[in-house]
RNA sequence: GCAGGGGUGGUCGAGUGGUUAAUGGCACCGGGCUGUAAACCCGGCGGGUUCACACCCUACGUAGGUUCGAAUCCUACCCCCUGCA
């Protein structure tokens, strides 16, 4: 196996097909907050924005009829590879036609490489330079995953957006062991590229070559670098350069909300996004609460993905315009007012408090699935909002009075 | 009426003379969750004073008794269940 394959290309021109993967423009910009047009093979979206996560081909609790709906019209969502590899199997989805066609959604999708699972695995895995032992947390398993397996898992699952497998290190990584994780992570996206335009040049990409006329999909896959470094901005900065070197559709910022102080977040992306093309998308993984994403747009991030809203739907947790409202608590048992009396959404204009703790209280299921839809119409509503602000000038009021609302408190 | 069995904290249910304010489960109360090993996890849960260490009070059907010491042993009573009349 080569370690040394970076394609020889110029600086920040993928190659891949030989067509472009993504347009991007940048339409508005207020300091380092911009707003654009992303325009992939499968839709066309505005950012700054929130990608709800489907890590096992599904935003847990909400249907893709909701999704799609003018309520939430969430144009790209997330998918995972290691998830959906062990479970049903790339082979599985691949001979149902894709993950677009296999999960049902037309829209645009988001394929992470499994780099995070690395990561949150912890016991169970072993890291070597060719990629990572895994020990199935479904049965035991041995597996193995590398910027190849992973690439080919992406390409059959025909994903518009492709991740490059990195390794994530823990927020609080010394310098050197975040220097050697930056590195294998720098190694590995080189044969991530490398392998992906083998991929797309061989005509693996499922999402649109095998299938064109029938999907009316045209464009290749798109591959984002991912910049690693922990808390160390010298060891960012190199990450990046060494990413930017390589050339990716577009850079996301990964290895943060990991165990760091949040200042610390913020400072490392207020570092590093700046840093990275104008001209390239820039997405922050994992990242965050409603206040993480102002802050990071404030920044210069435009795409934002988090568990967040579904998680804590089905745990008992709305976020609302004046802040986070644990749904259990016994001072909601009679109060019929929604759960955000500034918010639009369907469950907000039709349930009450009341209701929705009692079921969250009685383990309806439905509790998640209304909580999980408001959660997701708060999240994707305010970016909406965000959008507007940045074209309209307006951002900067905009976020102190987001934040003044948030940090109110919930009454 | 007779014979067995049984009455434990909000509830179900352990404990059958000595770290017992009393195991567990549930309920209840509160907290957490950031590229989803999560419809999950953690904590509290008789009352009172204290920031806290700690201390005091009240508790195992009721009332007595035995004992240094009782939810645990004895006596009486009340109530419940099962069987026989």
């Amino acid at each position: 196996m080569s370690f040394s394959s970076t394609p020889t290309q110029t600086e920040s021109e993928p190659t891949g097909a030989g067509v472009e993967a993504l347009g991007w423009q940048v339409t508005a910009q207020e300091g380092e907050a911009r707003s654009g047009i992303l325009r992939t093979r499968r839709g066309v979206i505005e950012t700054p924005v929130f990608m709800p996560v489907g890590t096992l081909g599904t935003v847990k609790g909400v249907r893709f009829e909701e999704l799609e709906a003018e309520g939430l019209d969430a144009r790209i969502i997330l998918g995972n590879t290691y998830h959906l590899w062990l479970r049903p199997g790339v082979e599985t989805i691949s001979a149902c036609g894709g993950l677009h066609r296999f999960i049902g959604w037309e829209r645009a999708l988001l394929t992470d490489s499994g780099g995070f699972q690395v990561w949150s695995l912890g016991a169970l895995r072993k890291i070597t330079e060719a990629g990572v032992e895994f020990r199935s947390h479904v049965d035991g398993r041995a597996c193995f995953l590398s910027p190849e397996v992973s690439m080919e898992a992406q390409a059959a699952l025909g994903s518009d957006i492709v991740m490059a497998f990195d390794e994530c290190a823990p927020g609080k990584a010394t310098h050197d062991a975040a220097r050697a994780s930056l590195e294998l992570t720098a190694r590995w996206a080189a044969r991530s590229r490398a392998r992906f335009d083998e991929l797309q040049r061989a005509g693996a990409d499922l999402g649109v070559t095998r299938r064109a006329e029938e999907s009316g999909v045209e464009g290749r896959q798109a591959l984002f670098g991912i910049v690693q470094g922990a808390t160390h901005l010298d060891l960012r900065r190199e990450s990046l350069a060494r990413t930017m070197e390589i050339g990716f559709d577009g850079y996301a910022i990964g290895g943060l909300s990991v165990g760091e102080e949040k200042s610390v977040m913020y400072e490392v992306v207020e570092e590093v996004a700046p840093l990275l093309p104008a001209a390239r998308p820039r997405y922050l993984m994992g990242v965050g609460t409603p206040e993480d994403l102002l802050e990071c747009v404030a920044r210069g991030v435009d795409m934002f993905d988090c568990v967040l809203p579904t998680r804590n739907g089905r745990t008992g947790q709305a976020f609302t315009s004046r802040g986070k409202l644990n749904v259990k608590n016994a001072r909601w048992a009679t109060d019929t007012r929604p759960l955000d009396e500034a918010c639009a959404c369907a469950v907000c204009r039709r349930h009450s408090r009341a209701y929705l703790r009692h079921l969250h209280v009685t383990g309806e299921m439905l509790a998640g699935v209304l909580l999980s839809h408001h959660n997701l119409a708060f999240f994707l509503d305010t970016m909406r909002r965000v959008r507007q602000a940045i074209r309209s000038g307006e951002f900067t009021r905009f976020r102190r009075e987001f934040l003044e609302g948030i940090n109110s408190g919930v009454e």
